[in-house]
DNA sequence: TTAACGCATGAGCATATATTCAGGTGTTGT
DNA sequence: ACAACACCTGAATATATGCTCATGCGTTAA
């Protein structure tokens, strides 16, 4: 038995149901835009107040604003005010784990012919 | 030079360029819908043939065939013909490391407060 | 105090996405 | 041969998404 064949399943031997994959798409949905692939990295390098986020990244403030708050109701950023400043940081750095894998997946040579 | 641009960070040390950025979202945003994630871990079940797949997660088989071509250019699937029925397999069972990671994510406490 | 700052938010708009529907191609059974 | 089958595809439609713009709120500097 190949390891995958362990848990190839998700959730037990069965389809998965329509709320556990709502809420996975909701989750990857999160990671399917680049700007805020491009926040989270900024992040990651440190911890950014609002505007030099919105100046790191090439994106207006409220364009930023707007992704802080998706990405923050999914727990990927943290935050706390300092004077009129609102320090925003990376919450789960798991989630340059999640780049990884994908990484190494999207390297792999292409070979999408059909065998018959 | 800016502050953030001079710490380390777990993915190459500097913020994402639009090209990753996009590669990477493109990626996820496959993911990021929650009929392809019930197509995906019925194929993890058992090679199967549009049509019982459709049945399978309940949708057309027009449906189906859409995802499945999109799934098919992301090579999350691989397929083969069988006659006049095209049989459909998980080609890279990697995607349930990240079902994995996420739901552990997903399953962490909620603790969105503001501190000062 | 008050004007400027930093950030958040809602509305509006443009684009992207997923489904349905109609029809097309290739294969098989009779 | 031909009708049924299995699947694919393009167009149309409905909905979702991300941006801009205008504005509001709380904080700080002058």
């Amino acid at each position: 038995m190949a390891d995958w064949e362990a848990e190839a399943a998700p959730a037990g031997q069965q389809i998965l149901s329509v709320e556990k994959a709502q809420r996975m798409a909701e989750f990857f949905s999160v990671l399917g835009d680049p700007n805020r692939w491009r926040i989270l990295s900024a992040l990651a390098l440190a911890e950014m107040r609002v505007r030099d986020l919105a100046a790191a990244v090439e994106m207006t403030e409220s364009a930023v604003s707007h992704q802080l708050r998706i990405l923050r109701t999914m727990r990927l950023v943290g935050y706390h005010k300092q004077g009129r400043n609102v320090l925003y940081s990376l919450k789960d750095h798991h989630i340059f784990n999640l780049y990884r894998d994908v990484s190494e997946h999207l390297d792999e040579p292409d070979d999408d012919s059909m065998s018959s």
